[in-house]
DNA sequence: TTTAATGTCCGCGGGGAAAG
DNA sequence: CTTTCCCCGCGGACATTAAA
């Protein structure tokens, strides 16, 4: 029963979009790579191993906010296994065409707190740290910026963390201790890992398929000889090309892509400019200037923001000026071949 | 449909290491 | 010390996507 069923290595690399609710700059881009292994049994089906893979690493809970890539080892590109989902596969046979060990990314979008259970946890707050540091080093004292705010509130709502005072640094600090006590609970970390891949190492009699099927919560499990049912002359590659539609050189994929991440991040979340005081002020920018320097637009975008009175949080940014002024370039540029044209 | 936002490509300039 | 080379970040042009 057990015969043509063994374990596969898996490397995943977990791509955190923090969700910080309602701020409109990016989400931060991790520099540190959060990299972990385990191994799932070959008979898995392509369309449960975002389940497997997510129960593995204790971020069960944000399945939905998810998405796998597989790395096709041929175009060394990362294609969604929401690609494969229609066909009746196994890990079995993507590791076959991956000399046995399987690169996964997963891309997933949850609060810090969501984050919290994660092994690689110590990863995201190092990668946070960073984050604040970099784009904040300048404000010492910053109150009323968005970002830091709501930061500052999914690490208060986080259960192991206490901030004393809402400041970076107090933010940076918190989340070095923080660090430093992960460090130091290492070992029962790594005792729950091992706890973990002993039931993931188990060989499969029909009783321990079971149990499985009961920890991870897939029915798919259950289905004797997948291996077997599976069709001799079908062929993976076949499947995985054509590459899909956008690929982002070989960095990974291209940011977010499934619907449930599109709604979760507020994927590019478009202001509207004021057609009755704010597109005439900005045309009439245009006119003195068609390319502002950077000192420029910091006023524009304080000028605006007095005009409108937008609310806090939704104030224009001076990347939307400077997007503003690349568009309208552009739209002459158009403009003018267009007429040069007729 | 309009247009803000994003991706991709490319050139430029600064900083630092290696070579002279 | 000067020159050369390489790397990296920034910003612009252009193409494309997707929100309103």
């Amino acid at each position: 029963m057990q015969s043509n069923v063994k374990n596969i290595s898996v490397q995943v690399i977990i791509d955190p979009i923090i969700n910080t609710d309602d701020y409109e700059n990016d989400f931060p881009i991790f520099e540190e790579e959060i990299r972990m292994t385990t191994t799932i049994p070959s008979n898995v089906l392509v369309k449960d191993i975002p389940k497997v893979i997510m129960n593995h690493f204790d971020l069960q809970h944000l399945l939905p906010t998810s998405e796998v890539f597989f790395l096709c080892p041929q175009s060394k590109n990362y294609i969604s296994l929401i690609d494969l989902n229609d066909v009746l596969t196994s890990i079995g046979m993507l590791a076959q065409i991956s000399n046995d060990i399987c690169y996964f990314k997963v891309s997933v979008s949850g609060t810090l707190e969501d984050f919290s259970g994660i092994v690689g946890r110590n990863a995201i707050y190092r990668n946070l740290a960073k984050y604040f540091v970099k784009i904040f080093s300048s404000t010492k004292n910053s109150t009323n910026i968005p970002v830091i705010d709501n930061a500052i509130e999914s690490i208060k709502n986080s259960s192991f963390i206490k901030i004393p005072n809402d400041n970076l640094y107090e933010i940076n600090n918190a989340i070095e201790k923080e660090m430093n006590k992960v460090n130091i609970n290492e070992k029962n970390v790594l005792g729950q890992l091992s706890n973990l891949n002993k039931v993931t190492n188990l060989s499969f009699s029909e009783d321990s398929k079971l149990e499985n099927d009961a920890r991870f919560g897939i029915q798919s499990f259950s289905t004797p000889n997948i291996d077997q049912k599976l069709s001799k002359d079908y062929d993976i590659l076949s499947i995985i090309s054509p590459p899909p539609k956008r690929v982002k050189n070989n960095n990974g994929p291209v940011l977010p892509k499934h619907p449930t991440l599109i709604t979760a991040t507020h994927w590019k979340r478009k202001i509207t400019y004021d057609k009755e005081k704010e597109i005439p002020q900005l045309e009439y920018w245009y006119t003195i200037n068609k390319n502002p320097k950077h000192e420029e637009m910091i006023v524009y975008a304080e000028e605006l923001n007095k005009i409108s009175r937008r609310t806090r949080g939704s104030e224009i940014s001076i990347s939307n000026i400077k997007t503003w002024f690349r568009n309208r370039r552009s739209k002459e540029t158009k403009e003018r071949s267009n007429s040069s044209i007729l």
